[in-house]
RNA sequence: GGAAGGGUGGCAGAGUUGGUCGAAUGCACCGGUCUUGAAAACCGGCAAGGGGCAACCCUUCGUGGGUUCGAAUCCCACCCCUUCCGCCA
């Protein structure tokens, strides 16, 4: 969420900042149009009000002065309670007034970051530099891969739960398995990163820390009986570790790894990627989230990104990193890098990882804060970013790793975590 | 699910005949004295959020209601934690 002072103090330089995102977000409509109206309106009712309660709070106290040495207080008395009818009023009316404009403020995204380049949408992305030899040759889909090679059954997803969903098996399981497990060891080993495990199922406190609630609730699972969410990533549950803590300086950076299973409704996405598992309603995700000073959170985003690139490099996959333009910036990032895999079946490279700084638009939403030099709680900077998704990863081992007569190569890496195997051959049967 | 106990500042922990309690005390932390330096000891400071140039004011003792001139303290509902019982991977 953004910060209320520096929204009431630099109004023009932030409307300035969010326009970046598409001219719809500070539209009059829009939360940001509305907001301002709502501020001025909650800080008129809490002045009548505060200044109400400090006369309350004044007489009162004398009150228990004279009680206490005995003395009369009836006229103090009569007097207050038209001041205490009066009170509980305005205070309703003040709280309703504080509420519309909480909740609107939870509705406006984060302003983009001042580096983030210009732009509409995902054609004006910037490709920041490639990596790896991308194969040219025909290859076919992973799907029809996956299928010949027996690891992969969707028609067993869609019995069992419907579509986008998908049952491995045998060499496919595994290679989950072992993918996740190498990813881990990978970012605990080598990055020095914190391996957690965490719910998930969260409460909407916790939802609403990161960002995906109020606005995206039907991106989202929810149970039936409970207040309680399927988390879509485990950003949710990992950032939210640290949900109203004040924590010490000398803590940070800390830096998290996560595996989680992901559970996204994928309302909106209605016949995009439906055939294979590129876009599946439960997926499985090794996520990397950093909470570190603002100052420093550019910084960390290298960092960050480069934790997730050293996955695709030891995997040997190729693929090419860019950066999001103001336009296609998600609503809690102010600056976002995606890793993006090719996949040579679609002749084109796909979104594999998305790394982001939040700035400290999570921090001051969640309750995250730190102290600085001064001694002052400040909110944290939190980043995060997949390291990165499973089922893509799959995807992508299946298509670059195929060969001609249908079997498949495993990359070097992973042999280790899948049994030493370094291939899988055509199923004979 | 049932029973009992409990939720207070960064942490620990007082505070339930309602009234100078935003809250004792200890630890941690910051500043100072002392010391070659450090430790110890001693002195001082130290909750968060909001409003105001400031003096100062308001809010917050799990959450939400209620009683009252006034609630950390009384009443109601809910949430969470601990222990015991039940159930269970």
């Amino acid at each position: 969420m953004i910060d209320r002072r520096e929204f009431r103090k630099s109004f023009d330089a932030m409307q300035a900042q969010l326009a970046r995102r598409g001219a719809g977000v500070v539209a009059d409509g829009s939360a940001w149009g509305r907001a301002r109206k709502l501020d001025v309106r909650q800080r008129e009712l809490k002045t009548e009000l505060e200044a109400l309660q400090a006369e309350r709070n004044r007489v009162s106290k004398l009150i228990g002065q004279k009680k206490a040495q005995g003395e009369d207080a009836a006229a103090e008395l009569a007097a207050m309670q038209d001041v205490a009818i009066r009170t509980k009023a305005l205070d309703a009316e003040a709280k309703a007034a504080e509420d519309a404009f909480a909740t609107i403020l939870l509705e406006i995204p984060n302003p983009p970051h001042a580096s983030v380049p210009d732009g509409n949408d995902e054609n004006d992305n910037v490709e920041i530099h490639c990596w790896g030899d991308p194969r040219q040759d025909a290859v076919p889909p992973h799907w029809e891969i996956g299928t010949a090679l027996g690891i992969l059954d969707f028609e067993a997803g869609a019995k069992l739960a419907g579509s986008r969903f998908t049952v491995l098996r045998g060499m496919g399981s595994r290679l989950v398995r072992g993918l996740m497990q190498f990813m881990l060891d990978l970012h605990v080993d080598k990055h020095g990163c914190g391996e957690v495990w965490v719910p998930a199922i969260v409460n909407r406190k916790t939802m609403t820390g990161t960002g995906q609630l109020p606005k995206f609730a039907d991106d989202l699972y929810k149970l039936e009986d409970e207040d309680a969410y399927l988390i879509p990533t485990a950003e949710v549950p990992v950032t939210n570790l640290y949900q109203d803590t004040i924590l010490d300086a000398d803590t940070l950076p800390i830096r998290h790894c996560a595996y989680t299973p992901c559970f996204r409704r994928e309302a909106g996405s209605a016949g995009q990627d439906v055939r294979g598992m590129i876009r599946q309603h439960q997926f499985d995700k090794v996520e990397l989230v950093h909470l570190t000073r603002p100052a420093q959170v550019l910084d960390d985003l290298q960092i960050l990104t480069g934790h997730a690139e050293a996955v695709l490099q030891a995997l040997e996959l190729p693929y090419r990193l860019i950066e999001l333009c103001a336009g296609d910036l998600g609503f809690s990032a102010q600056k976002t890098f995606d890793l993006e895999v090719w996949l040579p079946s679609q002749n084109t490279y796909r979104e594999i990882s998305s790394c982001s700084s939040f700035g400290q638009f999570q921090g001051r939403r969640a309750g995250i804060r730190y102290r600085d030099e001064n001694g002052k709680p400040q909110p944290v900077a939190t980043l995060n970013g997949s390291g990165v998704a499973i089922g893509r990863c799959l995807v992508a081992i299946l298509e670059n790793g195929w060969q001609a007569d249908g079997s498949l190569l495993i990359p070097a890496a992973l042999q280790p975590y899948v049994g030493g195997q370094s291939h899988i051959d055509v199923a004979v049967c």
